[in-house]
DNA sequence: AACTGATCATGT
DNA sequence: ACATGATCAGTT
């Protein structure tokens, strides 16, 4: 797949995401030479990577802001007729140490929320992926309730993981932000400390952006 | 229709 | 194993 060179400044990213608003993605795939998957069952990060190259982001996986010099993060949304997205937004993953010593202020869903360049990209669930359309971006910095909203849901699920109360983590906590699994299958697993201090054995969990939140955030 | 738990691909 | 990119798909 092509990549364009990273852009040098804010502006200059804001108007790519802007020229891309009402393409379909089949012909950003062929502008860039990618092939579109027939659908997103086993190409789930397509999207992401296609708009990433398009921007110009640096791709990897690397623990880095994708605009590392302009200090933001690209994240593609898949939103439905309304607008409104169709899917919650993966952040980061939830890890042992960030529960314990880091404060909001300093945590790792903080730092990449702290700026976000949001790209809809609108579609119905099965529609082929080619046949989907990119919308307006929205650049976005969190407001400071939308801040403390987060803030009062992080500590929430960081008292969990540092109180080693796993088996009460669940998807049903957290009002904006919520812990679910993130993993490569039923088998994955992370080591984790239990209520007795114990390492044990659990799911890898990841910090995620409810729909709902986001919605507000995307002005859907 | 919304939501949660499970899953897929790739690179370091 | 864990970071990146997310969506799938069954249940409620």
């Amino acid at each position: 797949m092509l990549r364009r060179a990273p852009p040098t400044s804010l502006p200059e990213l804001e108007a790519r995401a802007a020229a891309l608003t009402g393409l379909p993605l089949a012909r950003l795939a062929a502008e860039l030479d990618s092939p579109v998957p027939a659908d997103l069952r086993r190409a789930k990060g397509w999207v992401g990577q296609l708009v990433e190259a398009a921007l110009g982001a640096e791709g990897g996986s690397h623990p880095e802001p994708d605009f590392d010099a302009l200090g933001v993060e690209l994240k593609t949304i898949p939103v439905g007729r309304d607008g409104g997205p169709r899917e919650s937004t993966f952040v980061c993953t939830a890890p042992i140490e960030g529960a314990f010593e880091a404060s909001w202020e300093t945590s790792r869903v903080r730092r990449k929320l702290a700026r976000v360049l949001w790209v809809p990209i609108a579609g119905d669930r099965g529609e082929p992926p080619g046949a989907r359309t990119i919308g307006a971006p929205r650049l976005w910095v969190p407001s400071p309730v939308e801040d403390a909203a987060l803030a009062g849901d992080w500590l929430q699920l960081s008292e969990l993981i540092a109180g080693g109360e796993l088996h009460r983590i669940h998807g049903r906590l957290g009002a904006v932000l919520q812990l679910r699994p993130k993993a490569a299958n039923a088998a994955d697993y992370a080591w984790m400390l239990d209520e007795e201090g114990a390492w044990v054995r659990s799911v890898p969990f990841g910090f995620y952006l409810r729909a709902r939140f986001t919605r507000g955030v995307l002005g859907a």
